[in-house]
DNA sequence: TAACCAGCCGTCTTA
DNA sequence: CGGCTGGTTA
């Protein structure tokens, strides 16, 4: 490679990096070697990055020697964009991307080095949890009325333990000691179903790191050419981040240490996924010689915004010394709006949107962040009834919905005829075929040379046999047509639209829209593998190809990650709400929730609302008074600029006293026979008997009967 | 014995 | 809206 002198890296309009301050150059000009660059809330760090590929390019790196990864593609290719915009268009090659995305695209070279098929199947959450009822079925375990956790914890479990090196009884010891009686259980279906996922060509999000970082490990070859072909990495987001991808990072940086780390700490919000911030303080023993770099000014906010989020991450319980200062003059303090009800709330937020818009504001420099995606329903029906436009990230997406899963599960199947994921959702859209008759076809597809052909000769006398014998025949033929992808997927659509409008009487026609959009997307993959992976692991939103126009954005905070806006609604700040319920009681979850505020806060370049409703419709307990959020109560009062309802709404009463009085503890009163409950640690139950003042007898559906003190216990009350 | 259907319950975040 | 449950049907 050439080696210009640093401080001559050519532009023509002068020194590309004036106006960076001297961290930022610092970050920027540190070319070789390890850097960890631990950077705060808008501080930059996207244009640090920027600026640090437009200066290898330009000192002549070849773009495709560099790798950014990121968190979502989308972060990788809007930073290219402006690389290219500030050296030129060879930015534009730089390779980027997630974590995950990257390890597809290496194994799908290197799987058989892991035991698997290159044309191998990534299994997202949905698969995996029917994938884990039919094993748990077969290993006769978690049939009904028994005391098995839930597909959704069993999956969480599994992930943990692949991660820590496949100790499932560990895991439990740790995290879920309740459970430690299923231990046994548990232990055998996890080896059949890591057994089955690599019998046949499966992978989980967590196999792919793993598998590709079990490939490095195991062949030199394959590190020292993934070392030589990239010769910068560039990581950011380094806190969300887990431990098998920085052994990835360590492996593939083999033979030269040139990566930097970019993150924040306080903005750790991903533990959940396995990620662990204290990746962040080990980087420097993975590669000695780190040099660490602190971004501590501010670009984004006004020092009133500026102040409430300090006072936010100030009670962060492990953290680092970093003291953010705005660079921006002026500002006014947040506003703290407290609404009479979830409806008072929405109002609020699209009056004021309305207001802003009116000003000049355009809608898409606005966003309403909120915990949990069913918190903006009531918002959504607000804003469709005032006409203003809106788009939603986060949230469930297009190709979680049944309809087109099922159109993938054929495509899946012409990619791997013994994926049993995919055969069983297709079986079972015909008519007569459930999870038994399925089961059978399958048993028989297992040991078939060619499973379509054996499907077309199927020799059963069910009713459904013929049916069976047409989906074969009509595979066969698919398979055999070699088309373009979305003459494919085209074929597929009218095979299925039957099945569609049997399954989806009442909303087939919006279902089938869906559909057409999904084949316009189809266009732009150049075979299904890349499709079927594509949409697992960088799901296209659909609003960005059909949104054209001016759109307000309602997001879920983690989608809102990196993301900023002019003026940030955050709701729903309330007790019940958030926190998340889930993490009552789990100190490091609510640590977690409490950056997660502060990644909401910090979205906000000029204004930022913070509402709570002060009542919510607890499901099955009806309208009740919440109390603010715990952590809206961190905030020192002088801080906000306090807002509430200017008149009350006829019919809804206003809670008097402070809301904290309004919501004692609740006693056995709260809880009578009957009531459905859930325990943080026990989980969901009802109650038997009250037995006393403060004490109650529940029955628990995971662990039995239990005799609680309201004293001591979190009980949170459930619908039913 | 397996599939189907109606009704009920509860909803966290995600590559 | 989707997953689960329990009763009904072929």
């Amino acid at each position: 490679m050439s080696r210009h002198p640093s401080t001559t890296a050519a532009s023509p309009a002068g020194d590309p990096d004036a106006g960076l301050n001297p961290q930022q150059r610092e970050a920027v000009e540190t070319l070789d070697g390890p850097v960890l660059v631990i950077a705060g809330a808008g501080s930059g760090k996207t244009r640090t990055l920027v600026h640090r590929v437009a200066r290898l390019v330009a000192r002549g790196t070849e773009p495709e020697a560099i790798l950014l990864l990121t968190f979502t593609r989308k972060a990788a290719s809007a930073m290219l964009e402006r690389a290219a915009r500030l050296v030129g268009p060879a930015c534009a090659r730089v390779a980027g991307g997630t974590f995950h995305a990257f390890a597809h695209r290496m194994l799908r070279v290197h799987a058989p080095l892991a035991g698997y098929p290159v044309s191998f199947t990534i299994l997202d959450r949905a698969d995996t949890a029917g994938l884990l009822r039919q094993l748990a079925g077969e290993l006769g375990l978690g049939g009904s009325g028994s005391r098995f956790p839930k597909k959704a914890t069993v999956a969480a479990i599994f992930s943990r333990a692949a991660n820590t090196g496949g100790d499932v009884t560990a895991v439990l010891e740790r995290d879920w000691p309740h459970l430690l009686a299923e231990a046994e259980g548990l232990r055998r279906l996890y080896e059949a179903y890591t057994a089955y996922k690599r019998a046949h060509g499966l992978m989980d999000y967590d196999d792919l790191l793993l598998r590709w970082c079990d490939v490095l490990e195991a062949h030199p070859e394959v590190r020292e050419a993934m070392g030589r072909r990239f010769r910068y990495l560039m990581v950011d987001e380094y806190q969300d981040t887990n431990a098998v991808q920085a052994r990835i990072l360590r492996l593939v940086a083999c033979g030269h240490d040139n990566v930097m780390a970019v993150g924040d700490d306080a903005q750790s919000i991903y533990a959940f996924r396995g990620a662990n911030f204290r990746n962040i303080l080990d980087f420097p023993k993975l590669f000695p010689g780190t040099r660490i770099v602190k971004l501590e000014r501010n670009y984004r906010t006004t020092q009133p915004n500026l102040d409430c989020t300090n006072a936010i991450i100030a009670h962060a319980r492990e953290k680092f010394t970093k003291h953010l200062v705005a660079d921006r003059p002026g500002g006014r303090r947040p506003v703290c709006f407290t609404a009479l009800d979830e409806l008072d709330q929405a109002r609020f937020v699209a009056d004021r949107v309305a207001s802003y818009h009116a000003r000049g504001v355009a809608l898409a420099e606005m966003a309403v962040l909120f915990r949990a995606g069913f918190h903006s329903f009531q918002l959504e029906a607000e804003l469709n009834t005032r006409g203003i436009p809106f788009t939603k990230r986060g949230g469930l997406r297009l190709v979680e919905a049944a309809h087109i899963k099922d159109v993938l599960g054929v495509l899946r199947l012409l990619v791997n005829p013994y994926d049993r994921v995919a055969w069983n959702r297709v079986l079972q859209l015909l008519p007569g075929v459930g999870p038994k008759g399925a089961d059978r076809v399958f048993a028989a597809v297992v040991g078939a040379p060619d499973p379509f052909a054996l499907l077309e000769e199927w020799p059963g006398r069910a009713r459904w046999t013929p049916q069976v014998r047409r989906l074969g025949a009509y595979l066969r033929r698919l398979q055999g047509a070699d088309l373009a992808l979305p003459a494919v997927l085209e074929r597929i659509e009218a095979w299925y639209r039957p099945y569609l409008e049997r399954r989806f009487l009442e909303d087939h026609p919006r279902r089938s829209q869906d559909l057409a959009q999904l084949r316009g997307m189809a266009g732009r993959y150049e075979d299904a593998v890349t499709l079927l992976a594509e949409v697992a692991l960088d799901p296209p939103e659909p609003d960005e190809s059909a949104g054209e126009g001016d759109r307000l954005v309602l997001s879920t905070i983690h989608s809102a990650k990196g993301l900023e806006w002019r003026v940030v609604f955050v709701i729903h700040l309330a007790e019940g709400r958030f926190p998340a319920p889930s993490a009552e009681g789990r100190p490091e979850d609510l640590e977690e929730e409490r950056r997660l505020f502060y990644v909401a806060t910090t979205r906000a370049r000029d204004d930022l609302y913070l509402c709570r409703p002060a009542m919510l419709n607890f499901s099955g307990a009806g309208l009740l008074p919440a109390r603010p959020s715990r952590f809206l109560e961190e905030i020192p009062a002088d801080l906000l600029e306090q807002v509430a309802p200017a008149s009350p709404r006829a019919g809804v009463a206003v809670p008097a006293a402070a809301p904290r009085e309004a919501a004692p503890p609740p006693g056995t009163g709260a809880f009578p026979p009957g009531a459905r409950v859930r325990h943080t640690i026990f989980g969901p139950g009802r109650v038997l008997e009250v037995l006393g003042p403060e004490k109650l007898r529940v029955h628990f559906d995971v662990s039995g009967e239990k005799v609680l003190n309201l004293q001591y216990a979190r009980l949170q009350r459930l619908g039913g």
